[in-house]
DNA sequence: AATGAATGAGCATTCATTCAT
DNA sequence: TATGAATGAATGCTCATTCAT
C-alpha cells in the first residue's frame, strides 16, 4: 500500500512539474526556460526534476507531449456527439484552434517544439500524428460512405485539412488583432469545406459561418 | 573611390555572414547557433561579426529578413508573367512552397523565427507580411474584378490562403517522406481555390492538378 | 542540525572567498582581478563564487566592507584600554595606519574603492564611516568634558583628523622608502594633536613622539 | 616652416586628445574608458590616438601628469604674490585644493591614478612629487630662516602638510555635503599651522579661519 | 600623417547536471 | 527518495591594438 500511495504520489508530482514546464518553456522557450525556476514554481527541489526526467530535453518533450495528450482529448471529445462527418470535421476544427485560443501557453510550446525538431521529430510525436490522421481519415470515410462527402483520397484530403488548421494555429500571430484563433480555424476551414461538400458550392456556402 | 570600394566590400562581407548566419542558425537554432562558427565560416574575424550586427539577436532578425526578402523576391518573380487571378494565385502558392523547398535552411530558419517571436513580431517582419498580404489582395481583386473569382472579401481569403500556405509550408515535416512540399501546397491550395472559383465547383475541379 | 552544519561551512566558504578576493583586487585591482582565480585560489569551483555574490561588483563591494570590517574591529580594540582622551585619540590613529601597515593588500583595496566610489558611496561604506566618526566625536566629546581637550566643535575636528589619518595612509605611498606608514601617521597626528590640546602647545609638544 | 606648422598643429592635437582622456577616466575610470569615445570626443581617428600615445596605459599617464601640471601652475601661482611663509603656507594649501574644487574631472583622475600606482609610480609623478616637496620646503626653510616658523624638521613637517593636504581632498567625498573641499582644506590645514607656529597657540589660533 | 575597418584575446556570467547528505 | 550546494563548460560581447589604404 506504501507503494501505491508513494507511486501515486509520484504521479502527481510528475504531473505538476510537467505543467510548470509548460508554463516555463511557453514563457521563455526551450533554451532560455530555467529548470530551476521548473522546479521552484513546482514546489519541488531542484535536483527533484531530474529524478524525474533524466534530461532537460526529456523534460521538453514529455511536456510538449502533455500539451499533444490534452490537444487530443479535447478534439476527441469535441466529435463525441456529432452524427454527420462534415459536423464532426468542423467540430474537431474548431476545437483544434479553440483549444490554443484557449490555452495560449500550450500553442507557445506547440510552435516552440516545431522549432526544435531540427529534422527529427520524435517518435511519441509521430504516433500522436498519426493517431490524428487516423481519427479524421476515418470521419472522412465515413463521410464518404454516407454520401456525405465526395469521394476524395482520405489521407490527401486530410494532409490538406491539416494544413489548413496546422496553418491557423501557426498564423494566428499575425492576425490576432484582426479576430480570433477560432474564427481563423472557422473561416478557412469553411472555405475548404465549401470546396469538398457534395452538391453545388455557391460562394454563400463557402463563406457563411460554420 | 576609396570609400566606394570600402562601401562594396562592406557590403558583400556583410552578406557573406548573413549567408553563413542563415545556414548555422537553421542547423542549430538561434540559441545553439555560435556566434564564433558564424564567423569562421564566413571568413571574417570574431569580432568583425560584431561591427556588422550590434547583438546575436540583431544578427538573427537580419538573417530572418534576408529569408523574406528572397522568398518575397522569388514570389514577386512567379507571378509576373501570370495572366489570370487563379494562375497567379497558384503560381504565388507554389513558389511560396518551392522556394522553401529549394532552400531547406531558409525554411528551418523561417520555422525558428515563428518560434522566436514570443509574441513580438519585429516591425520588418510585420511589413513584410503587410506586403504580402497586400500582394494577394491586388491579385484577388482584379480576379473578382474580371470575373474570375467570386465577391469574397479580400482581406479574409487572402488570411485563408495564408494559413494553407503557411500551413503547408509548416506542416510539410510530418509528410516530407510522403510528399514533397510543393506538391503538398498544390494539393490544399487546389482544394482551397476549388471552393473559391467561379462556377460549380465539381469534386473534380477541386482534387485535379493545379 | 545538518542545516547548520551546511550554514556553518557555506560561511566559512564565503570568508575564504573574500580573503582570496581581497588579495586578488588588491594585486590586480578591480577590473584586472579575474574572478576565475579568485575561485581556484579559494578552492572552489568558478560558479561557486557566484552562488555566493551576484556579481563581480558585489564580490568588490562585500570584500571592501570586509576590510572596513576588520579596520574597525582593530580600532575598536586599540581604544578599549585607554583611559584618557589624547591617549584615545593617538590609539586610534596608530591603530588606523598601523592596520594598513601590517596589512598591505587591504591598504591596496582600500585604495581601490576610493576610485571606484565615481562619485556613489556604497551605503555600507557611508555607514561605516559615520560609526568612524561617531566613536571619534565620542572620545573628543569625553575629552573635553574631562578638561583634557580644547572645546572645539567636535565634527569638524573630527574631520580634520579624519583628514590627517586618511590623508596619512593615501600619502604612504611617497614616503614608503623613508619611512614606516605608522610613523607618518604618528607624526602628522602628533602635529595637530598639538594644535588642539588645552595649554601651552611648544613645538616640542608637537613633534615629540605620541 | 611646414615642419614648424606640422609640430605646432601636432602639439594642439594632442592637447585637445589629453584634454578629452582626462574627462573620459573621471568618468569612467582607467579600464572602462573607451579609447575609441576618446577619439571622438578629440575630433580626431581612431587610429590616430595611437600615434600620438603608445598605448592607452601611457595615455593615462600622461592625462595624469596633464592633471599634475596643471596643479604645479595653480599652486605656484598662487604664492607668487605672497610674502610670509605662513601665507604662502596658507596659500598654496587653499590653491591645492581650490583646483580640485574647480576641476572635479581633475580630482577623479588623480584619484584614479592614486589607485593605479599598485606600487608602481611612474617617474614623472615621482618627479613631481619631489618639485612641489621642494617648494614647501624652501617655503618653510624661509619662514624658519626669517623666524616666522619654529625651527622643525622641514622635510617631515612637509610631509605632515602633504597628509592634510592629500587627505583632505581625497576624504572630501565623504564630506561633500556638508562643505567645500576648500573649506575642509582650509580647516584641517589651520589646525596643523595652529600646531606649528611660532608663539602660544592658543585654541582661537587653531580654530579661527585661515 | 591620418584614418577606421579588422582582429581576437579576454572575461563575466549562466545553467544543466551531479552527488553528498 | 528528496534535496540544493557545487561545479565548470560554454558563450556573448568588449575593446585595445594593428595595419592596409
Amino acid at each position: 500500500m506504501n507503494g501505491r500511495k508513494s507511486e501515486a504520489r509520484m504521479q502527481v508530482k510528475q504531473e505538476v512539474i510537467l505543467a510548470r514546464a509548460i508554463e516555463a518553456f511557453a514563457e521563455d522557450g526551450f533554451r532560455d526556460a530555467d529548470v530551476q525556476v521548473i522546479a521552484e514554481k513546482a514546489g519541488v527541489g531542484y535536483g527533484t526534476v531530474y529524478r524525474y526526467f533524466r534530461t532537460k530535453e526529456e523534460l521538453f518533450w514529455s511536456a510538449t507531449y502533455m500539451v499533444l495528450e490534452r490537444l487530443g482529448a479535447h478534439v476527441r471529445e469535441s466529435i463525441s456527439q456529432c452524427r454527420g462527418a462534415i459536423e464532426a470535421l468542423r467540430a474537431a476544427g474548431l476545437a483544434y484552434a479553440g483549444f490554443f485560443e484557449a490555452n495560449p501557453e500550450c500553442l507557445a510550446v506547440f510552435v516552440e517544439s516545431r522549432a526544435e525538431f531540427h529534422g527529427r521529430i520524435p517518435a511519441s510525436h509521430r504516433e500522436f500524428h498519426e493517431k490524428m490522421v487516423q481519427l479524421f481519415v476515418e470521419i472522412l470515410e465515413r463521410g464518404v460512405a454516407g454520401g456525405e462527402i465526395r469521394p476524395l483520397d482520405p489521407r490527401s484530403t486530410v494532409t490538406s485539412l491539416g494544413c489548413v488548421l496546422y496553418g491557423a494555429v501557426m498564423f494566428g500571430c499575425y492576425v490576432e488583432d484582426q479576430c480570433r484563433l477560432s474564427e481563423l480555424a472557422e473561416q478557412a476551414l469553411g472555405m475548404l469545406l465549401g470546396g469538398i461538400r457534395v452538391g453545388p458550392s455557391t460562394g454563400e456556402a463557402a463563406s457563411r459561418p460554420l
